[in-house]
DNA sequence: GTTCATTTGTCCGTATGTATT
DNA sequence: AAATACATACGGACAAATGAA
């Protein structure tokens, strides 16, 4: 038995392969709607679908009554697509690491509790580790889970893999679908100077994180402060 | 002749409007696509693409199999939307401003130049404007746009008119699509502090962006620095 | 455990409207 | 004016997931 990949993915992949290969080339017109079904042998509603899939990628720009045109413009990375530290890391081309991992269950200061919306005295689990980048310290991380979402035994794959999205979802069956992120730029304490190794008082960016499932409930609440001389945070948006 | 209105945008607003009425209520199911087809009056199809479209803001959420609920969570803004300076302020309750507004037209820095793509000796337009907030300072904008992709004089209307996306959009007939945001954290300098009434080496954010028409085409490259501790930048992001 | 109705996912063929050349 | 290309819309068919009988 196959593993069935839809048609639409098939031909968004075949089209993704053509631009990669030099096949259809950057500003120039592909092939037309009509074609296209020809060419994958599908219906015209599924050439559409792939196509309009690109479209959101970035990959491809249609012009009514013209035609369509694979994008001049490639942006760095996926529009809105959501990453985690991890995957943002190797965009910079460094090698992540993390040490100081530990996992504690208590609970929480208030501002985090009325966040992650916990009642009186209940807890959560802390998690907290120092993210390397090729060897350096780059950022200290601090991530809230709920209880009520998640077992301690699955933060356990933490040790091995780095990623916290990754086991929530191997390990604990948890999809991170959202997340909604603020910046700011805050001073070092002494303790996070020490921690980083920079001088108190230098700038360093703070992520606070919000993550949640498909339906809707909150996963994770994170704080990251990041080395601001060391960091780039970027992201894409696109106008619909 | 009527101005025609997409049916399957006439379903996302009637969508939109029962959910904001509470006729479809938070967490609860919406009605099935069958059940939309007869009361709307459109075809499966229409009513998925209605459907599809508030997926992808987050304002429904679908369980394959059982049906379609109003997604419990509500992002504080409409997801992966490209938003202006003057709509991110507005968003923290604060009543935007410009003063200093100055254009000129010359050589930008070596590094600019490169991001515009600029040939050699080539010219651009900068924009400077120090944006306030209810009175104070807050940030120190500049904007940069080659020469071959806006006239001067279609910028005069910055005197009136805050956002410079507004006034492309309007005077220039230039939609921007597109952004790619760089964040970092950086020190204020003597001036910067000066300006926004800091101290000199107090932590501010630093905001370069990318913009890009619908083309693909460079519109505009611009630097920010944010007071650190007057402004929390947002970002919501949506894995597909 | 199996069957069945319900609901969403994928896919097709066709028809008509609108924008561009 | 005509041809081409994308936009919208319909109706039907079957597959896959879910929950209840």
């Amino acid at each position: 038995m196959e593993l069935s990949v839809p048609r639409y993915l098939q031909v968004k992949h075949g089209l993704e392969r053509q631009i990669a290969q030099g096949t259809l080339r950057t500003g120039a017109f592909i092939p037309s709607e009509h074609e296209l079904q020809a060419q994958f042998k599908v219906s015209r509603t599924t050439v559409r679908r792939a196509v309009e899939l690109l479209v959101d990628d970035g990959v491809l720009t249609i012009i009514r009554g013209r035609g369509t045109i694979v994008a001049p413009t490639r942006l760095t990375h996926k529009v809105t697509d959501l990453m985690s530290f991890t995957e943002l890391m190797r965009r910079q081309g460094l090698e992540p690491a993390a040490i100081g991992l530990r996992v504690e269950r208590r609970r929480p200061a208030e501002d985090v509790a009325v966040r992650l919306g916990l009642g009186p005295g209940e807890e959560a689990y802390e998690v907290f580790r120092v993210r390397t980048a090729d060897g350096a310290p780059i950022s200290i991380n601090v991530s809230f889970l709920p209880t009520h979402a998640v077992e301690v035994t699955g933060l356990a794959g933490l040790s091995r893999e780095q990623s916290l999205y990754k086991v929530l979802a191997e390990d604990c069956f948890i999809e991170v679908s959202a997340t909604e992120d603020t910046i700011q730029a805050v001073k070092a304490t002494r303790a996070q100077a020490a921690t980083l190794s920079v001088r108190s008082g230098d700038p360093l960016l703070l992520i606070e994180r919000m993550a949640y499932t498909r339906d809707g409930s909150l996963i994770e609440f994170s704080r990251i402060h990041i080395r601001g001389d060391r960091y780039k945070h970027t992201i894409a948006l696109r106008r619909r």
